[in-house]
DNA sequence: ACAAAAGTGTTTTTTATACACCCATGC
DNA sequence: GCATGGGTGTATAAAAAACACTTTTGT
């Protein structure tokens, strides 16, 4: 019977925000203070503790490390080889590293950094990304892609944006996520008026110069049905 | 500093297959031997060993439980929560399992079960699965929905079928796995040609009555400029 | 008045769906 | 010749894409 391997399982965040106004994806990362990997960025992680489960781990770190009340989390996927992390090398039967990864996405205008005074912490523009710590790069790659997939086939840009919105704003964040290559406003707006779950509070907001918009908000129930029928917004 | 849990790392595999000739939907269940569930039907899982990633792992119980060279696998997820195995009851603060699962579909004509003759093992036809030990129910349901996902969104059909096929086998295999409710055989048939990777080999095979049919063959340079496109094929 | 942003409508193209029908073979 | 499964074509409906145009505001 072949010894089997004792693990510590790590629980990493890949956790995106849209800047509505400057229109730019972020990531946060976090700016390691200690070996290995010293002074690198890094994906916000930790270990999970006895008696948490994994999810409660995701948790703790997002709220350890910023101040939020709108977001969307789900489980990504778990990288476990063995050798993924330094740690181990010295001893290379000895414990292995296994990490969940998580992916959140986050309101970015209510999001409050919280500064530890040790390590930093930052929201860094997607395209600015510099290369991470562990393979950690490699997840956030693959939460980029989730993210983007989410955002086309599930209603999850509802729990970032504002209880009411207007239709540019939701236009802006679909764009900013996926990029030039999409519908124009125009049909964007159709499409999703059609799916019959933005409802029109009536009540008009003027940014600027210009016609003012209409705020719409998410209507829940007449999403309901929806669920499950793969739809695509974009 | 909260004390760390530990982790053995458990891979379950959900392993499907498709009978082209009865047209049904199999499930790969292992009867369990010894406590806990004992004499009750599991997935197929093994423990991590030292020096062992979690796909080699995934391989190992996949080859220790059956003999197949065509085949499809991918991480599932990872089930981590505490207490839900359980062993850890008796002392919650001890060791954890968490389980990485896998799913894996395999070709069932070349596919020849491994009889340990210790414990039991059979392909059951999903609608007619019982209930499983652990939260293995849950997984096996988990697996369905990204079998029918990933059959409609991309190739891994031509992983099982055999090198040349013809329109009628994949299309009894897609009527399999989705159900009834789906595109009839001639719009399956016109869509798929018109994607334009799979090659008419000129050969003929006659099925008992009928005009004899073309078979057909996967071709992955045609398909290699698709890849990341989101098909559809149903 | 005019620029800017919101919102509507129209036209064209593509894709999905439902069938009707023809073709080649075994019995 | 006719049942059986293979394969093609057509007619309709729905959805996607491109883009022109109107409306309402601030300056």
């Amino acid at each position: 019977m072949p010894a089997l391997a004792d693990f510590k399982v790590g629980v990493d965040n890949v956790i995106f925000s849209v800047d509505l106004v400057q229109n730019r994806l972020l990531a946060l990362l976090i700016r390691r203070n200690e070996a290995p990997y010293q002074d690198q960025w890094s994906l916000p992680g930790t270990l999970v503790r006895q008696g948490e489960s994994l999810e409660q781990s995701a948790y703790r770190v997002l709220s350890e490390k910023i101040r939020v009340k709108h977001l969307y989390l789900e489980q990504l996927y778990s990288f476990g080889g063995p050798f993924r992390d330094p740690r181990e090398a010295a001893d290379s039967f000895g414990v292995r590293y296994l990490s969940v990864s998580y992916f959140a996405l986050v309101q970015y205008e209510e999001a409050a950094l919280i500064a530890d005074g040790v390590s930093g912490i930052a929201w860094y523009p997607m395209d600015q990304v510099p290369k991470l710590a562990f393979d950690h790069s490699d997840i956030l790659q693959y939460g980029y892609k989730r993210l983007r997939n989410k955002l086309e086939y599930s209603p999850i840009a509802f729990d970032v944006l504002p209880e009411v919105f207007t239709l540019n704003e939701l236009y802006q964040l679909y764009q900013t996520v996926l990029g030039e290559g999409f519908a124009d406003y125009s049909n964007f707006r159709t499409r999703l008026l059609k799916l019959g779950f933005l409802a029109d509070t009536g009540v008009k907001v003027s940014r600027g110069a210009g016609r003012p918009a209409s705020l719409y908000k998410f209507d829940a129930e007449a999403f309901a049905p929806l669920k499950d029928k793969a739809l695509v917004f974009v």
